[in-house]
DNA sequence: AAATCATTAGATGTGTACAACATAGCAAAA
DNA sequence: TTTTGCTATGTTGTACACATCTAATGATTT
């Protein structure tokens, strides 16, 4: 027969998962996905019951996505309280922050991986979303935009540590981002996004993903900066 | 009467963590000791049941560590054959590697830590027991230095989140290293860690924690070389 | 003798009842 | 009015029984 080569990374990436595998990984970005769009913002308390019974299964492998999640930062549980969307410090987010400008470097130094025409024409999708979002600006629409941005950027690299590392520090932080800054910032935020995502698109077209590496750490880094000036610290 | 602060972060770091808290990370700590220290060595079946009896827990909360283990890529689970400790191929511990050799110099760059006598102190030890390891070479021996020299290395940060991705990443190769080695270069890696350590003495002892990290990163790297030579890929 | 299929043992996955715990609310006493 | 303590309620944590799945084993057929 054929033995194949056992390509089994850890838990998620096959075609060839069970059934359990594939319910909880649908779960787990579901329940992801609604942190990070803010639908669930920080501090929100969540009940593992009422989880369970939405998505058809009993707290059991409900509680096997949420162990999950609190591992990664972005929940909290307390016996007698609840389970709580993590809200970290702002000494937290920037600590977060400044590993996250450290890691985007990288990108062009690990295993980077040969930008074809369909990255480009991913990168061009992304700006015209965003231009879209500057001329209808709104939380949720950034949040789209900025999330699918990262994955189009942490692709780019064959090193899975430094993707699943890049993925971790993203989403602790994505949440926090917009709701950190006011409801007012939100139509600059999108301009600055939409500038960002202008930048990479021209590093893209020319294949320059050195130079896409470290916009991506100066647009990280500018974010930050403009974070701390408004909280003052 | 006495209502105690119960500063609670999110899982493990302070003293009043919950009962549930401190067992999870009792066990937790204890299973991977065992696969760090090759007690597991990759491959190795393990049974839910025969652990949840020796800790005096039933299945739940151990499998609660299993999950954690399990998402650290340290086991892997599948349904109707067992849990296993992972052994991830050749590619994969490079790829770990890699990010391991740049994450090494964050240390000196992000938020890090004044160097005491305690510090001072600490690597002298190291050094000693490392000196004592070369006397009386053991694949065991070997492992518990390392693993302690690690530590001594990652406390050095205060940026919590580099931390806790290097202490991720070395887990996931430090059981791999020595079982790809054979046993008779056991006493050639003890040496190696033996000169390693003294080069970390030295600098921790001028305070240079910019040399003490790129030494860090230099003596990785040279790991690896030897690893791809024995390996011939 | 070889191949095939049913059976069986043992593993992880799931559901459910109950225990442990924290908080809010209310009542009673100072 | 304020404080204190109790109770009710809802939450997460734990234990256990059962379902589901895999691999090995042995019987049966060719």
């Amino acid at each position: 027969m054929d033995k194949s080569p056992t390509k089994k990374s850890d838990d998620v990436d096959n075609k060839s998962e069970s059934a359990a595998g594939r319910r909880f990984r649908q779960i787990y970005e579901e329940i992801r996905s609604r942190i990070s769009l803010l639908d669930y913002p920080p501090g929100t308390r969540l009940s593992e019951e009422a989880l369970a019974i939405e998505f058809g299964v009993s707290r059991t492998p409900l509680r096997r996505v949420l162990f999950r999640l609190q591992s990664e930062g972005l929940l909290e549980s307390v016996q007698g309280v609840g389970t709580i969307v993590t809200d970290i410090s702002n000494e937290d987010l920037y600590q977060v922050y400044q590993l996250r400008m450290e890691l985007a470097p990288l990108l062009a130094r690990l295993s980077p991986l040969p930008i074809t025409e369909e990255t480009v024409a991913k990168f061009e999708d992304l700006y015209r979303q965003s231009e879209e979002l500057t001329k209808d600006p709104s939380a949720h629409g950034y949040c789209v935009v900025n999330i699918a941005t990262f994955h189009a950027l942490a692709d780019l690299t064959a090193n899975m540590p430094l993707r699943k590392a890049m993925e971790l520090h993203f989403y602790q932080t994505a949440s926090i981002w917009l709701k950190s800054l006011g409801e007012d910032d939100v139509a600059r935020e999108c301009r600055n996004l939409n500038d960002e995502i202008r930048d990479f698109y021209h590093a893209v077209k020319i294949g320059d993903i050195d130079a896409l590496s470290h916009l991506w750490r100066a647009h990280t880094s500018a974010s930050v900066t403009r974070l701390r000036q408004k909280l003052g610290d």
